[in-house]
DNA sequence: TCGTGGCTTGACCAAATGGTAAAAAACATC
DNA sequence: GATGTTTTTTACCATTTGGTCAAGCCACGA
């Protein structure tokens, strides 16, 4: 049993085991992000990833350990750009740094937005607790970081929460509705580049003392 | 055949086909909505509605057939507030009564908001040709019209479509993404409160001249 | 080169799922 | 209350789905 994450023993794992998990997250990442959990089946993941069925679950005991372990390996790099935010940076620009992180996360990865986007819209039923435990302690810090600049009158002050849940809003728009933004922008290049440039000017905006 | 949409002999439906085609449609928003398309099962749709299986088939021909009639039925209610928007009005009062029409409905609907977010995550693959025959060209029409308040000094310049981009992010992120919210600001009812004027303070600053 | 243990497969299974057929029940109309 | 029509139920079906199992393959260290 390679996969269970029970504890000690864990051989470290060989280079066909490595590079079959990896097929396997990259083919559920596809197949998640545009079905959802209950959506998805195992059949097409496997496909997706060229392996047999029963290979697959060699190497995942279930189609809930599969999303699980993608949600959890993907989770810290969704919450870097905000992670990395500088206490000791200048307010406006750190923000607006974050912001142009985010933006370009959501061109570049649009598949992992949509897989934290279904999982949420459904209630978050697989992900709850590391939400508390992971997103919820990150948000709090870096909500009472940004009350600190508001309230040095480095930025116009406003509910931090809903300054970041705008962010989020705003960023991730584009790569979970992609398919509306498309009828409705068609050229979808200059979309993108054009929505870069409106997000940033709305937020230097809003933010700016 | 009571369900089919085709064409002239159509007799009215009697008032056991009105109740049961709402009660139809009432759960399977709720199923919908809260699993996605291909999630949500015939057996849970039917249970909801308090109807077997098969009666509930009597009345629509298959799930796909469904789905989309709830869509259907929803998306004149879902685009109104857009609708609404009077080119005799004030722009800029014209534009933050849109968004609190649209903060409101996020508030009061948040099953409709899911429903059709879930479809759009996924493609759209059961309402693109909607999309583009009336969606499309109702944006289209109030993308013009905001253009020209704009280019009659009533409104800050900026892209017209990128503008409602963000209306609808912003409004949206508060149902769609519910289960974020609630663990990052657990006390919801203040929550929504203070989005409400967080999102309308927003849209002030961006749009006033 | 020969085992041996990690990796892969084909055959299979029980449950769930979308959907059907036909009879029974309820209802309306005369 | 007989008769035709609408609505509901019971029993059923084929396919799909998540998952198992035992046997076979193959890579690699001794």
């Amino acid at each position: 049993m390679p996969q269970t994450a029970t504890a000690q023993p864990e051989k470290k794992p060989s280079r066909i085991q490595l590079r079959n998990r990896r097929k396997i997250l990259d083919a559920a990442l596809d197949v998640f992000s545009q079905h959802g959990f209950r959506g998805a089946t195992l059949d097409q993941i496997a496909e997706a990833a060229g392996l047999s069925k029963p290979n697959m679950l060699y190497y995942f005991d279930s189609k809930e350990a599969i999303h699980v372990a993608l949600l959890n390996a993907l989770m810290d790099e969704w919450l870097a750009p905000l992670a990395v935010m500088d206490p000791d940076g200048i307010p406006l620009d750190e923000l607006l740094a974050y912001i142009d992180r985010k933006m370009e996360m959501s061109r570049a990865f649009p598949r992992e937005s949509r897989l934290f986007a279904n999982e949420i819209i459904q209630g978050a039923p697989r992900i709850l607790q590391d939400l508390e435990h992971r997103l919820k302690p990150l948000f709090d810090e870096k909500c009472r970081l940004i009350r600190t600049w508001m309230e040095e009158g480095k930025l116009a002050p406003m509910d931090p929460g809903h300054l970041i849940f705008s962010i989020w809003a705003m960023t991730q728009h584009y790569a979970d509705f992609e398919a509306q933004v498309q009828v409705l922008m068609p050229d979808t290049h200059a979309a993108q580049e054009s929505a870069r440039t409106h997000v940033a000017k709305m937020f230097r905006n809003l933010l700016s003392v």
